[in-house]
DNA sequence: AGCTAACCGAGACGGTACGTCTAGTCTTGCG
DNA sequence: CGCAAGACTAGACGTACCGTCTCGGTTAGCT
């Protein structure tokens, strides 16, 4: 992904049009930077440099560092299977696996990440980025809760919101206070905790 | 506690001792400005200013701006009672509404720890002492559990540690993404579902 | 001249040769500016903008921003005489009146001969595209001293490459320090000072 | 006088108060480039960067690039006299000699002078700084036919204020046309003609 | 009682990054 | 092939803070 960190080649405009060249440039100028010096040597300076691009180049296309730093998070996603076990069990340790710690250990995901909750505690447009993002995967992963609903795992009342909250709470605190690692045997008394609660058939 | 924001006051030294008008026009600037203009106004150079204190001063009580984010954060704690209800769901309730989202809800405590948490993203010292706190303050709570033992309503097995995180992730969670306020039923619903997983007599 | 100043006509290619329509407007756009907001403003982006040009059009056709300042310069020219009056002081008032002073206070002449001198300071180009232009002006002048020669008025010796200069130095210190207007007595001055020096009768 | 232009040294704060040392690296550099890259090469950037100086400690003090100039050029004068010789004739070419041409062909005064005036032309502030400048020089100037007068050389009518200017602006003309060079028997031819004129006794 | 050491406000210092502007080059796609 | 358009690298602009430093002054506490 990072391959022409350090490219030496001479990049010129396209014409009148986005040059995918330079966009791609800049993001893997983004995400070394994070890599090797973290979100604090993180500056359009620095990106600029690296990506021996022109500091108006990037403001062209990113109005803000967190635009920027949003778009090299997007660049990880997809991959993962978001898939359906076949159990409520195994979909929540597949949700906390795949589309949280797990994800969050692979690479600079997690670096990413907390880079962006970061800058959106400071910054509004940030702020609304990110919350419109994460309200959007929340509702998507409630369809695990509504597949148990289906399979007669949980009773009907059971708060799926707040579940999904609970896990994604958890995961968080393990991404900002620097404990994504190790995470395996909390993660299953995580779900065991769900589990426990889901049989009891409570409203939640 | 903000009395002496436009403190027009000449305050020099009173000799070799720390002086206490000093530290505490300090701490109030840095929390008016919190308060008017977010952790992005927020700068040693603009608390100097508005303390009329010179750099030096601060650099001297406080290494990072970090440090004298926890200081003004420390200057609201111990207030709020950490009481025995007598009961689990009682402790874990009051541990929600005193210690974490009600509390974070009363004047600023919220946005100061919110910039804590960023600082920490990018600062090592701050996260060291951010995390340092933060491992403390999960450990007292753990006490909820010990009791909750002691009284015979969750078995010896249960897992008070992902409990008391789970909570403290949920009410980050919240924090983080601005969603303090109106949180008083989900707040029962998520006591609700530790209760009911309790009962079901797990090891978590 | 500025009749098109906010050309919002579409002009387009008139096929494989160059398009007095656009040549027109760039030079319309780039008085404009200049009379607008002085040299300051004046730069190639802006006259691209203003003219509806792209800047490879300026580019092409004119290398240096003082190639294109001498081109609007020239457009103002040929239009006032260079009178032989019959007298040496009608000549050299005219020659004040017509081609410097006078000339200068006349729309925006001089605005633009003294961007382009300014201009000249900087840049080697410049320098030897005005300092020939300016040369030959001196040496076109000197042709007033042959003729009061030639009348008799003014002995053989009479230094007339001098005497130009003189003038010549009189009027760009009046341009350059913002001093054209109100020249009329001063003009008359300069020159009953080199009637005088002429009736000595001496070599220069 | 650029006896430091690779100050390797460690420049720091003296206190609360200006470096001087800082002041004249500064002074220094801008010299240096001046002299080595002329007016086009001359930025606040490029100064800070040969001077090892920060650009806000330049801007703390010069607020224009042209502001800079002229303490620049400050830094050359008050050596050279301005002498009473005793002649009309001796002043005048003193005047030139030493205040003028001469002056501005030793070292950089010349190059300095020109960018001033340059600038002047584009930036209203310059330009009032330079005028004023020039109107005292101009002023102290007209003594030397004060003193003409006094010794009953010229008439009482001798337009002293045309004369200086005459000289100032074949001056200027030299200057800005890079023909200061070879110019010592054109002094004399230009002074020559002034005392022409003023033996005639006439009015200017 | 005098001296000293640490404090205080102030603000200059060398730097880094910001976000904007222009220079000059390049390519596309239309006419 | 000329044209408008607009992208590109490059780098200067002037501003805001950073963290360090020295200044001149004040006072507490030790000698």
């Amino acid at each position: 992904m990072v391959e022409s960190e350090t490219a030496a080649v001479k990049r010129a405009s396209i014409g009148a049009k986005r040059n995918p060249a330079s966009q791609n440039a800049i993001l893997d100028a983004a995400e070394a930077i994070l890599n090797e010096e973290g979100l604090a040597g993180f500056s359009i300076e620095a990106v600029a440099r690296r990506a021996r691009a022109g500091k108006p180049t990037i403001y062209r296309w990113w109005p803000t560092k967190t635009a920027l730093l949003l778009d090299v998070y997007q660049r990880f996603k997809n991959t993962r299977p978001f898939p359906d076990t076949g159990s409520l069990e195994g979909d929540l340790k597949a949700f906390l696996n795949n589309q949280l710690i797990g994800f969050w250990q692979d690479r600079l995901c997690g670096t990413v990440f907390r880079s962006i909750i970061a800058e959106a505690q400071g910054d509004d447009d940030a702020a609304q980025a990110l919350f419109a993002y994460e309200r959007g995967r929340r509702k998507f992963a409630e369809q695990i809760i509504e597949r148990a609903k289906a399979r007669g795992e949980v009773s009907a009342e059971f708060n799926g919101a707040v579940v999904i909250e609970l896990l994604a709470g958890f995961a968080w605190h393990r991404l900002l206070t620097g404990r994504l690692n190790n995470s395996d045997e909390d993660i299953d008394a995580v779900v065991a905790m769900i589990m426990a609660a889901a049989k009891n058939g409570l409203r939640s």
